[in-house]
DNA sequence: CACCAGGCAAGTA
DNA sequence: TACTTGCATGGT
């Protein structure tokens, strides 16, 4: 497994490396293609990807995963369609949104829309209603290849069952916690926050009775060696 | 049958 | 700013 920063080791580095070596490669982001990830982001807000799987199977099949089709689609069709994903009529709603985004700044171009800056790309995503920050910030890092970590439920669960956030964190403090201490590494941003999904289905659910065998277990949070041994 | 899953916006105090 | 609520399906 290798090391992802030579000369400053960190906490977070610590983190990295026993969930790389407990899963392997991450793969993350689940999607063949951009639009897949952007479309998944949207669907998967507060639902299991098994049922996000089943919306985006039926997408394909009616060959409606492409800018065209979704802009051309109604709300009604397009809700039909990602039934099984669940909140189907907000979220056909969101995903219309998006795209209305796409074709109103980028002329329907995706590969443009993502060429953005970092921040312009951002604060559009940002602007649209039904795409909060960890939507956003999915699409950045997944679909877009931005260098910006995504905060979910299972990150905010780590830092506090792990002692490091308590209740007075909020999603911009939890991001700069990562983004901080890590090098800025696409790469690393992927797969930590895949890392830290899995471990949370794996060990961490409600009254989990395999938290006991938790590889984070006995992990704790430490600031940089520098820090350590300046002091 | 009850509970939950990779949020978000709108409303209230 | 800090809660609360609606949105909805499918798996356990």
């Amino acid at each position: 497994m290798n090391k992802v920063v030579p000369s400053l080791e960190t906490g977070l580095d610590t983190l990295h490396s026993i969930l790389a070596s407990h899963y392997g490669p991450s793969g993350w982001w689940p999607g063949e293609s951009v639009l897949e990830i952007m479309v998944g982001a949207i669907l998967t807000q507060n639902t299991a990807w098994s049922n996000v799987e089943k919306a985006i199977d039926n997408l394909k099949s009616a060959n409606a995963l492409s800018i065209d089709v979704l802009h051309g689609i109604d709300y009604e069709g397009l809700a039909r369609l990602i039934r099984p994903s669940g909140y189907y009529n907000i979220k056909a709603r969101r995903l219309k949104n998006l795209i209305s985004l796409i074709m109103e700044t980028s002329g329907g171009n995706l590969e443009r829309f993502l060429g953005l800056g970092l921040s312009t790309l951002r604060g559009l995503l940002l602007s649209v209603k039904g795409v909060g920050k960890e939507t956003a910030d999915s699409i950045c890092l997944y679909a877009a290849d931005k260098p910006i970590f995504v905060v979910d439920a299972y990150t905010k669960r780590l830092l506090n069952r792990h002692g490091i956030a308590d209740n007075t964190w909020d999603y911009d403090r939890m991001q700069a916690f990562f983004m901080d201490n890590l090098p800025k590494d696409i790469s690393l941003y992927k797969d930590l926050h895949a890392y830290i999904v899995f471990i949370g289905k794996d060990f961490c659910r409600r009254n989990d009775p395999r938290c006991s065998a938790c590889p984070l277990n006995g992990w704790t949070y430490r600031a940089s060696l520098n820090t350590l041994s300046g002091s």
